[in-house]
DNA sequence: ATACCCACTGAATCACGAT
DNA sequence: AATCGTGATTCAGTGGGTA
């Protein structure tokens, strides 16, 4: 019944039946663009203009609904049991469906990260004047469980390309239109609902390391797979229409993937190799016996041989007794204390730098 | 058991009680903010070791989402009650309950209009950096049901004040903060989720008319009430807490109202839109593995896909890689590096012009 | 008066690997 | 599975105090 992954293809077929197929915990992001329900929408528009008894008119309502809800609930819960404990999970939806797909993506477990807002640089304008201009759509990302701790998130990568401050909830971009929108012959549009790139990207470099499989179970003309090639990532497309399947396999066998410098996970903090303090002091960069101060000089401690730290009675580790000198219940104290080198105050960290990049040691 | 509305009072109790003793279709307009069920377990600190004031009140604990689904229907269906035909409804969320109550919106029969993202202009970062910054809510607009199409909204004045274009789904308002703010003796604030009144006066403005009745379920301190008497409007509140209800008469009876002819759209709060350089590379103005170079030529960097510049082993922002390179503390990336265009050097701030006059984007 | 610095704050589902 | 030690992590704004 389940089948190795079919990397970097289009599996044709119902979305639920080819999930099925797929082995449980092996994908690293979904990306899932599902369908509005146009038949909630013909359900809900039938020509019924007189006020006929409202309780009739909810439960006929109601009825369309958990149709759209049992669908919802089918491909969410096989999407989970098909993420890698570390995966995540990207729905993009509108007011329309918006709600249903998260209440479903809660209640089956998911633990929501952030509802993500995409902004529309240029919406469609509200023609009859009755409504707000509906500018924007939104995107629920969500991790396998409560528990699932450890996902992909490159807060750094992000940051850093968002004039240093995080990056927040609501990305302003524009439409999938020009060149990139996909046209037949006649200059008809291929798909109705063609998300930009631009978007897809962001998700995938947010989540996902060059390598990982990403799965998108409503694949269309192949959004999803183009971003991942390009980014040097693998994906896995599930369409039921075999016409936007041909559209989207030729799609993407015409990207050229970017340079690997280019989309390689950037080292962070967090990923780098530790370094235990005793290396430096046993190096020479840091002498035993050296006084560490904090960037105020108001505290101050003593480097003994073994890597620990001394004030007065107290001895532990450089973030021990900078939270203890602090009064605080943890400290970073590779930030916090410095020593003084020609003059100046030096932060370890700084002199821990210097110690990785003397040895640079692979990670 | 139904009595007349209790016009510019606060009814003290159970907001289901309360809304059961209200008149059939009497009020011209709802504004709901109900508890989010936030869900927090530990305690959070800042950076510098501060702790973050949580909303940690009784009032937002429910023991499973069935029971908050089960509250969230029963409000919502004695609102639906008391609304006229013409009649529409707020209710603003997060990502915690947001879902929960669309749902129960659409089950219920109401007929959505727009959902409105609120986007924070000063929103709490995100402390542990494993997370987009939470920087907008989000508010659904509902009529009483999908045949009720005469109901109130002021599209002319909106866009008027608009720089006279429609007004967007997604609006750009800071917290309430400062003056606005109801603190007690003691300087502590009076509630914990005061909402800014800027927020809630675009509602009043776009969907009601001077003399209505605007109810306001989980009335707090009184926000609505406050806006309503300033915009001429009428109000009826309800609030459990006998303390909330009672800063907020206080407050209310302090507000005077607007001029009449005052009354109309406020100006939109405008400010120069700062320009992720991501946003320059998913817009195709620099492509992902160019090159950049300083105006003399001497510096060069590699561009990423996630907006972050590469030279050597070093990874960083287009201001830290500019730094860098020339040994300084600081540098402004926008006008130290430069790309090849037709033989000659422009400098990459002159390429956030072109995006920013490309998108003339609403801040 | 003005400028600067520091402390404080906001609806928050906020770490992770080794043992 | 649970515990423990290391050590990673913040933005826009208000307001008070000091130079």
């Amino acid at each position: 019944m389940e089948q190795p992954l079919p990397i970097d293809q289009i599996v044709l077929g119902d979305c639920v039946e080819s999930l099925r197929r797929l082995p449980s915990e092996s994908v690293d992001l979904i990306f899932a663009d599902p369908p509005y329900n146009l038949q909630l929408e013909g359900a809900l528009t039938r020509p019924d203009n007189s006020l006929v008894d409202a309780v009739d008119d909810d439960w006929d309502r109601f009825a369309s609904f958990a149709e759209y809800d049992d669908f919802t609930r089918a491909w969410l819960a096989e999407c989970r049991r098909v993420m890698k404990k570390t995966a995540t999970l990207f729905v993009i939806g509108s007011y329309h469906n918006i709600f249903r797909v998260g209440t479903a993506v809660q209640d089956l477990g998911f633990w929501i990260l952030n509802d993500i807002v995409w902004r529309k640089a240029n919406p469609m304008p509200n023609f009859r004047g009755r409504r707000f201009t509906n500018a924007h759509e939104t995107l629920i990302w969500a991790a396998r469980g409560m528990d699932a701790r450890n996902y992909t998130f490159h807060y750094e990568a992000l940051k850093a390309g968002n004039e240093d401050t995080q990056m927040r909830s609501d990305w302003f971009l524009p439409l999938c239109t020009g060149e990139e929108r996909l046209k037949d012959a006649a200059g008809r549009k291929v798909h109705p609902t063609q998300k930009p790139e631009a978007l897809i990207a962001r998700a995938l470099i947010a989540a996902t390391n060059p390598g990982d499989v990403v799965l998108d179970p409503f694949f269309g003309t192949g959004t999803t797979g183009a971003v991942a090639k390009k980014l040097g990532r693998r994906f896995v497309g599930l369409e039921r229409d075999p016409a936007y399947a041909d559209a989207a396999r030729a799609r993407i066998a015409a990207v050229e993937p970017l340079d690997p410098r280019a989309v390689s996970a950037a080292p962070s903090r967090r990923t780098e190799p530790r370094i235990p303090f005793l290396s430096l002091v046993e190096s020479g960069l840091i002498a035993a016996g050296e006084t560490l101060v904090d960037a105020h000089e108001k505290h101050c401690a003593t480097v003994r041989a073994d890597g620990t730290l001394v004030v007065g009675p107290a001895v532990g580790s450089i973030h021990k007794v900078g939270a203890l000198v602090q009064g605080h219940p943890s400290c970073n104290g590779w930030t916090f204390w410095h020593v003084l080198r020609d003059g100046s105050l030096v932060s370890i960290d700084e002199l821990r730098g210097d110690y990785r990049a003397r040895h640079s040691m692979a990670a």
